[in-house]
DNA sequence: ATTAAGATTGCAACCGGTTGCAAAAATTGT
DNA sequence: ACAATTTTTGCAACCGGTTGCAATCTTAAT
């Protein structure tokens, strides 16, 4: 196996109490032991067992990070920011793919073996047996791009889903529509409930609008694009709010298919400013979840929880904005 | 803490060793003594320290899961299914983010530290510092996705890119292009390299072709758009094998912005077939890589690497297939 | 009932580190 | 040069498990 570090210490010619200390940060070691120690080790290529000081420590630096997004571009760019910040961080993150078909318990099971320092759940719905299980366990949980309030033993990070809600409804109404679409993503989806509260008191305090409200049967092309046809058969809005941009790519998709085009037949707003709403044959106007914000944000409050179990359950939300693209008509 | 062996031993009043043997599979114990132990074991809701077991057993079941791919939505495919594959065969990927800007050394260091299992590293191109460290610690690594006998004392589990080359010239010339252009994607990647040699090979073994190849700077959107876009301005080709599919759809945003279409006025074939190609939007035709048996079999692969440290290196190849679509001309 | 073979059990040492404590060494002050 | 401090060091116990070994208990066979 590889060097460990009592062979280190018999090389330098110290006791391994003296090894020790020089890898650990605070510890009283004089420059010279900690020089021998250095040469020795460089000599034999030792690097410390993580797990074996975590045995002692009780501090392993793995943090579970949990999603069952695996088919959301916008998670790409999630995941790519999340480790990147927790490698700068010092933290490794242990990958859980939360899809339907596995088995949440045992995903639940296997991070305590593994004793993962924290957990961040990136997941719109988080699983309320999860956030029992760990806070029983006295684990850190921040639930990343989640609901405020949905569950008030956990911290969330986020954005205020109603407000989002609320601007998209205004950036419409600012247009000039007078019927206006909400095409929400599935029915049960707290983050649809949301946006679509938020959409109705502001469509509601404005005169003269007509609105119709219409669900796809999850966050995805196919679905964005079957909800759109459908819409298309019966007097189709003059503008919509899609549940997500895939779902609005999947609604311009069903646009062209009919022979229509955005904006000129129909506006679309979509929702999360994915890279992908950018690219120049898409050019979707959208509204604009902060990420890299709430990923920092994500990270750095589960580090915060890590030094203080008894840290108060926290909510940071962040405020969206308006991308402005091609997909709606001008002001 | 959580709850420990001792603490199950004692209520279950029987030695440490019984209650870790219960937990072992193959070891010796009546089922008297399981039914004991597994009963104050749901009492005091135990569950195995798995770090603490690998220090002694050597086996973490940790498999280092290394890619620089994130901008790449195939890439998240893949991590789907190597999330899952790896959860299935009770295998946990510490995902390490190894992008440009991140210090290769510093992720060595990091996977020795945690005693990894194995390495699966994602990614067309492998350090060979990687590769080197790992071999030298006895560390298996399968480089997924990665270039046959790139590096002899690696296992490697992909396409061969050759072939798909010379597959992409097949399908052109069989669709009666006379005038054909190689898209690809950086000069340097190997995987450009050994598409270029198939793809170059069979175009010469044709009569009366004429021949354009150029580089796009990387395998995104805007690079696969900015390449096509200078195509346009010299006498393009009939029809393009483009370097993926990320760069064909750029690649078709600019036909598009050209005024132009195809497969009408240029002709478009990708290679990956990642979900969006078959969005009715894109309708991209390309070359399907297997994903789903190439992380299948790199799983496979690194735990049988993982039986047998002593394992001769393995190249497995998997063949690709054209997906007919509607950006080349029909047969 | 007696014995040999097989299954089960607990002891104790070990995996690779960390850490409280007391002894030893270095530093300071006079 | 000597005592009082402060710093550095090694010992030994511990973290939460596993495992070889010898002792004990079962079971089967005579």
């Amino acid at each position: 196996m590889a060097i460990t570090l009592k062979e280190v210490a018999e090389r330098a010619g110290v006791s391994r109490s003296a090894v020790s200390r020089t890898y650990t940060d605070g510890a009283s070691v004089s420059p010279k032991t900690r020089k021998k120690v250095e040469k020795a080790a460089k000599e034999l290529g030792y690097s410390p067992n993580a797990l074996a000081s975590s045995l002692t420590t009780g501090r392993t630096k793995l943090i579970g990070l949990i999603s069952n997004n695996f088919h959301n571009p916008l998670f790409l760019e999630v995941f790519d920011l999340f480790t990147r910040r927790l490698q700068e961080k010092g933290l490794r993150p242990l990958l859980v793919n939360l899809t339907d078909e596995t088995d949440p318990e045992h995903s639940l099971r296997m991070l305590k073996q593994y004793s993962v320092d924290g957990v961040i759940v990136a997941s719109s719905t988080l699983l309320p047996e999860f956030a029992k299980a760990f806070h029983d366990a006295k684990i850190p949980v921040v639930h990343s791009f989640g609901r405020f309030a949905s569950a008030p033993d956990v911290h969330v990070v986020g954005v205020d889903n109603v407000e989002c809600g609320r601007m998209a409804a205004r950036t419409l109404l600012a247009r000039g529509y007078k019927h206006i679409g909400f095409l929400g993503g599935p029915k049960g989806a707290t983050s649809t409930i949301d946006r679509r509260a938020g959409f109705m008191e502001v469509i509601g305090q404005a005169k003269g609008i007509k609105v119709k409200v219409s669900n796809a049967a999850a966050y995805s092309f196919e679905a964005g694009r079957a909800a759109m046809l459908k819409e298309l058969k019966a007097s189709p809005a003059e503008a919509y709010f899609c549940g997500d941009d895939v779902m609005s790519i999947g609604a311009l998709s069903a646009i062209e298919s009919a022979g229509l085009a955005a904006p000129e037949d129909i506006g679309i707003i979509g929702l999360n400013d994915m890279e992908m709403a950018k690219w120049e044959n898409i050019n979707l106007t959208t509204i604009r979840q902060p990420i890299k914000q709430i990923v920092d944000s994500s990270v750095e409050l589960v580090i915060a929880a890590l030094e203080d179990r008894y840290r108060h359950p926290e909510a940071r939300l962040f405020s969206c904005q308006v991308m402005e693209r091609g997909t709606l008509r001008p002001l």
